[in-house]
DNA sequence: TGGTTATTTGGCAATATAGCCAAAGATAAA
DNA sequence: TTTATCTTTGGCTATATTGCCAAATAACCA
């Protein structure tokens, strides 16, 4: 095993930082779907664009997500597939995890 | 395509975020190989105990971890092996997000 | 019981994050 | 150039996170 102030799990954690917010992992699934502009994703969200340009902004440098500029927009693309599964695998321990929780409140 | 308030983000977002951290990879990396107590853990991290305490509790909280207590001592262990798959596909991201990184400096 | 070790909890200060507004940049069309 | 649209950035406040210390709790042993 590494140590731990090896850069290692300091990546690691980056990326995962970069996932962990509702917001942001919506855009990952929508972009896993197809590209979209940045007013595209802010209306589908319901935010300030501002905000969701943060957002995005934090994905494109987590290397997550790409972009390519047509007129005045600028589309996003998910750059790194992997990120989905990801997702279907943290499903699996999201589901795990609620199975629990359910069984230990059953137990009170 | 599931509604952004819609709970399955906030609660994959809540997987994510309890292993994003340093520390706490490297704890889950450690428990894949074996259980180990919260004295064990400090010593190969080498922080406060209340600091192993605190982010144990936190991967306990998302389901991630579960206790053995044995004496004074509580034991650790990891839960849900596919977080360790988490892991892989996560290395696989920043390996990526890596190769893309080194080159965009090279095209400078 | 009192003492010892292991762990958790409360409290605090430093730092990071999120989201909004306003302003600045960028690009295209008139 | 002016105008309009899309996007990013700066600034701000509110909130969350991290990590340490000190104190409390738990379990065992003498």
């Amino acid at each position: 095993m590494e140590k731990l102030d090896s850069s290692k799990y300091a990546l690691h954690a980056k990326i995962l930082k970069a996932l962990a917010h509702p917001t942001r992992l919506f855009i990952v699934d929508a972009l896993g779907k197809k590209e979209h502009c940045v007013c595209e994703l802010t209306q589908m969200i319901g935010a300030d664009t501002s905000t969701v340009s943060k957002h995005l902004s934090l994905l494109k440098n987590a290397g997550i997500v790409g972009i390519e500029k047509r007129g005045t927009n600028v589309y996003y693309t998910l750059k790194i597939p992997c990120a989905l599964n990801f997702l279907r695998c943290s499903r699996e321990v999201m589901e795990a995890s609620l199975a629990e929780q359910i069984k230990a409140i059953r137990k009170q």
